[in-house]
DNA sequence: TCTCTTACTGAAAAAATTTTTCAGTAATAT
DNA sequence: ATATTACTGAAAAATTTTTTCAGTAAGAGA
């Protein structure tokens, strides 16, 4: 099914915004901000409006068709950090969020990664999404 | 070592909007925003700025005091997806951003966390970060 | 304890990012 | 072809983040 479809399937028109976003996308080589996808989308199509980007953005990661990178910079969000590496674990109904020991827990898919991607692995960010034990037992899931 | 001398070791000040930044954090229940940090802040200190608090966050994230949290709001930088739950290795050189599959290697520790903090896991966030293979071999690391 | 140095501070202003509003346009079903 | 309404760009508003600057206070040294 091609991306068209899906866009249709899930009730969505395809335009040239989206098109657009999507075009710039397939041949960026590193992760664009909204700002970076509206200047060289405008090469393709010069009428194309900034908040038409930010909205094709919205619509294409609900699709699934585009991903959204959490990068060092501009994230806010901050939570007391424990010494050493953690990783993170946040309940998505109360937001209350756990810190957790462990990088040796991805020493195996590190080697992995490393070896099928030619890339030195120096760091990681993981995150995981949940329901805490509280947040479990009460309510709507 | 206290963090008081953790801050001094590094050249930092103890400062009024530094102790009472932590102090919020140590309080809260889940990861705040600068702004929500500045407004409890400010029942403690009312003279506290938020300029001030985007400062602290700065030298105590570089500190290893605190920790960002990525979350789905508010984080900008787009790649394309590809069908399916996949992890994204970053290059921390030239940004390239490059996605791999698989959520089965985390299925071990996953479950080590599920047990241990009784959170019901539902979704992650994995990034690796390093140097891809032609950046390993030009220029300084 | 006093004094000096300068890393810091808050406020205001500037810059940058994101969302809302609105009148008009164009994608799709019929 | 036509009708419906999901979409569009631009302008304005709201929000977030950074810069600037004159003054303050942390901490080193006497």
């Amino acid at each position: 099914m091609s991306w068209e479809e899906r866009l249709n399937q899930a009730g969505w028109r395809v335009t040239m915004p989206r098109r657009v976003v999507l075009r710039v996308l397939q041949q960026a080589r590193r992760p664009l901000s909204p700002q970076e996808i509206h200047a060289r989308g405008r090469r393709i199509h010069p009428s194309l409006g900034l908040v038409s980007v930010y909205r094709a953005l919205e619509v294409l990661e609900q699709a699934g068709l585009v991903r959204r990178v959490h990068r060092e910079a501009r994230c806010d969000g901050y939570i007391l950090a424990s010494p050493g590496h953690h990783h993170v674990l946040i309940c998505r109904r109360c937001g209350r969020a756990v810190e957790f020991p462990g990088a040796e827990d991805l020493s195996g898919l590190i080697d992995q990664v490393e070896r099928r991607t030619g890339f030195r692995v120096e760091d990681h960010l993981l995150q995981l999404i949940g329901l805490c034990a509280p947040c479990r037992g009460s309510g709507p899931a």
